[in-house]
DNA sequence: TATGATATTGTGTGCGTACACACAAAAATT
DNA sequence: AATTTTTGTGTGTACGCACACAATATCATA
């Protein structure tokens, strides 16, 4: 393994030349600078990151900006993800710190501007549920040069500062949704799409599901699809009141896609209801859908790996410090598919990215 | 974070008696000792690992034996993850060799015995396909004390030097068959088992995929199933002519599982019979499988991930190695379920299992 | 030619750990 | 009591790199 000692010989100059040439801090005459890097070229230099973090005294530290986890499911995968790849990169030189603000009430994101931007921060990891407060820390990155890597939901923009995308792709787990539905059910039968949300509009992936599901239906010769939104999404009675009817209405429905994680109140009613003949799409492996899994035979789960999304997206940043390595394309997860017979390998995924990241002997 | 340093200053003695009590070298003062683990525990003492990997002047050199690549497909998916896991090593002292037999030979895995035990390799990753000849190399690691993990296929055993395994879980496969194809036929139709290896009693996963399939039907009320294997398994002529037959004796036949990648085979005989109404469940994401999702409607494929299985499996070795830490337990990674929808996701996991791994700056 | 300014290059130190070695004290042997 | 041996402990160096700083070369100007 070449050392940058070794480089030095060769191109017949010091470390500290080669040095700032590896890092372009200037300062090196033409000429030089060209041995050097052919001297790189040849001897097929790579950093040795060992020694690169450990030589750096300081630690890069991150701000991680996340929704609100719901009080019952503390942890996200989401977060899960996020933690251990931190705690993997900690021995490397990058930190970070998971700031949570609630994604229900308006302004929120941004009462966390002053802390991410108090200098404490290099660089920023975002899940922009919010679109417009999200857009408006982007820009502030943008103009302080920050950089910042998005999570979980895309908001398409082209500043210099951006890293990318790391996420599902909700376009085509629409897709996905409406050829697992199509497979299941026979010649005649109607499909719908429900979303159970408040606000659609305002959330992308919502939009997208609907839009790759509508496009898988129509190249496969289904016309008369259901697209509804339930007005009250918490409340067991008043779904079961919309979906009687939804069912007294279209008799021939035989399978729907829920597009968000919501599917196993779905599946309570149609159990109550006596119509668990109805094949289900649903989003997202959390408790009460494993539960549903069990109870319900015609049931789905895509899942967007949440887990490997905040994984990824630290991952990302550390390429960034530590490697001078900036990747800003989109990284669409695998969607995987679940089902009762397959639940239980991705739970113990979820639990464990890596298992190089695990606690280690002095935990 | 606390270092060796702090340990030594909080329990009054040197780095040095520090060191030998992290280690257990011994030459440690019984009441001194149990000071140095207050300390550690205390502080919450983690190594450093960028300053152990740099400190070790040695590596860890392990043998990986893998059965070899057909020609047409060198690169294994399972080659892959395994290269990608030791460059992302390199800098932290594991190195590795991949040592590929021929396992359609008798006597061939065993060739290799004296290049892995010549001293140059502490460990061994190996995939023991070859049930009989494995057992014998693995018996040897526990007689010389080499510890060793399995990936692929499983041999139970256990000896001290055993590290687990790390692959898929063939009996679920089986279910999650079973699962869809049961979900995507209507009352009344048949579903069918095709078996397309040489010799299938030798294959555990076969053997387990076949349980795992006939279990979920019988409890599902498909009682008659039909199981077969296909005596010429290249030749499209033969292929052909046997599942001609096949269709002929059963006519409500409307789902085939075929327990190996050559799933692609069938799509193309179904395709010219004009059968192409018969779903299919088949494994593996190769090119042939992939460029028969767009040609046929009705197929899924299950993904064994084969690169996570390489990479979680030296990742095994890593922490055993550089973190002290040895798990044994069994690690079964996710059956995916791919469609044309979302195989695009699945491939690009496959190129890039971790982004941290990817070339870097001087690549 | 001397002087300073600037451009370029070299040197030294430390990051946290592992490990070889030196050394002192205590114990065992003569 | 003198010696060897054992046991326990501390010290120093190196790993490959980043970075501060020192040193030297180059060049324009007086």
């Amino acid at each position: 393994m070449a050392r940058i000692k070794d480089i030095a010989a060769r191109a017949g100059v010091s470390v500290g030349t080669v040095d700032r040439v590896i890092h372009s801090r200037g300062s090196v005459a033409k000429e030089v600078e060209k041995k050097v890097k052919e001297a790189i070229e040849e001897l097929g230099y790579k950093p040795n990151l060992a020694a690169r973090s450990l030589a750096k005294r300081t630690d890069h530290r991150i701000a991680v900006v996340l929704p609100q986890h719901t009080k019952d499911e503390f942890w996200g995968n989401q977060t899960q993800g996020i933690l251990r790849a931190l705690d993997s990169c900690k021995n490397f030189g990058l930190r970070g710190d998971i700031l949570s603000f609630n994604d229900q009430k308006k302004g929120e994101l941004l009462k966390l501007t002053d802390s991410i931007f108090d200098g404490s921060y290099e660089a920023l990891l975002i899940a922009p549920t919010v679109t417009g407060e999200a857009t408006e820390l982007m820009d502030r990155c943008e103009s302080s040069g920050m950089p910042y890597v998005q999570i979980n939901s895309f908001i398409e923009r082209d500043g210099d500062s951006s890293l990318g995308y790391v996420g599902q792709d909700s376009y085509r787990s629409g897709q996905l949704g409406a050829k697992l539905l199509d497979f299941g059910i026979s010649k005649g039968d109607q499909l719908g799409l429900l979303h159970m949300e408040y606000d659609v509009e305002n959330s992308n992936h919502l939009v997208d599901k609907e839009a790759g599901f509508r496009n898988y239906l129509q190249h496969h010769g289904h016309h008369y699809t259901i697209y509804k939104r339930l007005s009250d999404i918490d409340d067991l009675k008043k779904i079961r009141y919309q979906i009687n009817e939804l069912l007294e209405e279209q008799p021939k429905l035989k399978g729907l896609f829920i597009t968000t994680s919501r599917v196993h109140l779905i599946c309570e009613t149609l159990r109550m209801l006596n119509r668990d003949d109805i094949a289900l799409v649903g989003f997202d492996i959390v408790k009460e859908n494993i539960r549903a899994l069990h109870n319900y035979k015609k049931l789905f789960l895509i899942n967007q790996n949440p887990s490997l999304q905040g994984f990824y997206g630290v991952m990302r940043l550390f390429d960034h410090f530590l490697k001078n390595k900036s990747v800003t394309e989109t990284m669409h997860l695998p969607l995987d598919i679940v089902t009762l017979e397959n639940v239980s390998n991705h739970q113990y995924m979820q639990d464990r990215d890596n298992i190089a990241l695990d606690k280690n002997e002095y935990d």
